[in-house]
DNA sequence: TACACGGTTGTCACTCAGTGTCAATACGGT
DNA sequence: ACCGTATTGACACTGAGTGACAACCGTGTA
């Protein structure tokens, strides 16, 4: 299962890879033609040339496809928590952390609002995107626990849990202001606003 | 369709409202018993003596059966949050308007508890729950808006809108380490102790 | 080069949630 | 008793997701 002389990985995966990322793109694209719930996974498996039972291999559901990504974005959040100086409060390095969220790869404005449109308009995934988030809160939730002092006990620090909780929703209501205002506004801004009310 | 001489409301809808409760409890016992995702809407009609095709009319999907008194109870929250006077904070108004959520009709702990662990348990539950919870914040924020001093304005204002997310994010956290608990903290205490995390 | 192994693919068949339609029926007021 | 209407059950259908299996192709080995 190791390389053998290829550059970086085998064949399989990297064939493996090109074939999630090219139906990654031509599933957005007519999720946000025809909208969501009314594209069905045969007309994405027809579109790609591929059977429906191999797409449900690559995407184990629809709602994959649009939300999938969120789980390394979540790790890469977690890890620029961890990459904060340990002395900076949790608000503080929360904020930075998630400002790395901005210095997505291949970001462009325009595309990053269509999605936000459909992810705030459609319901099922709405709440998909509330769950991942969840699960967001418990990678984050371990190093704040962290920066209050208390040691690596085993008991989850309630207060952790509650910070890591309401930054990540600051983070939502900033965005879907950001996302109502057409992405006029700065999120950064709008989430350091939305702190300060919390927090004033 | 007005009524004639029937104490409250016409038979029809104190039948249906029988059926419904009825579904309900049925529905909830297998819930318990075989778990949410185990349980088929067939088995509950057959269990109730009604045809699948007739327990979708009373609930429109399966989730609605475990979430769907969560609306009322939205608005039960939202009527007690514009009987708090007028000139008292965001946040003690909001405490004091989710305390009555303790106060549901027919409380029984050990039965929330089981309730909460399945909810907490099954991720599309969780989602649904998280979805509700979205429809409350709508229904909150123009109170709290209010409070903020600004005018009825149109503007939805940011700050109404994170704070009344983050203080339903701290009940969340609260229900979730009261569940993880066993029902054995005070969930009034544990909600206090959050959002004095947050706002210290 | 030939072969054996393992992962991938397509096909078929299935379960289950949810919806539309339509005829039969039971209820409500007259 | 009678008529209009809401409720019900039966049937058929779509679409997401899963299991099983044979054919296939990349990968390391003889």
């Amino acid at each position: 299962m190791e390389v053998g002389d290829t550059g970086s990985l085998g064949l399989r995966e990297r064939t493996r890879r090109a074939v999630q990322t090219e139906i990654g793109d031509a599933a957005m694209r007519l999720f946000l033609e025809r909208g969501f719930e009314a594209t069905t996974m045969e007309q994405i498996a027809n579109e790609v040339g591929i059977s429906r039972r191999s797409l449900f291999r690559y995407f184990g559901t629809k709602e994959d496809i649009v939300l999938g990504h969120l789980v390394e974005t979540g790790l890469a959040v977690r890890d620029a928590l961890e990459a904060r100086p340990a002395d900076e409060g949790p608000w503080e390095a929360l904020r930075a952390a998630l400002e790395s969220l901005a210095l997505a790869p291949g970001y462009s404005p325009e595309r990053t609002l269509k999605i936000s449109k459909m992810l705030y308009g459609t319901p099922s995934l709405r709440a998909g995107h509330l769950e991942k988030r969840l699960r967001w809160q418990e990678l984050l939730v371990p190093n704040i626990q962290k920066r209050l002092g208390a040691g690596s006990g085993d008991a989850p620090d309630p207060r952790a849990r509650a910070i890591v909780a309401c930054a990540l929703t600051c983070l939502d209501v900033a965005g879907e202001i950001w996302t109502r205002h057409e992405g006029e506004e700065d999120l950064g801004r709008l989430f350091d606003r939305a702190v300060a009310a919390v927090r004033g």
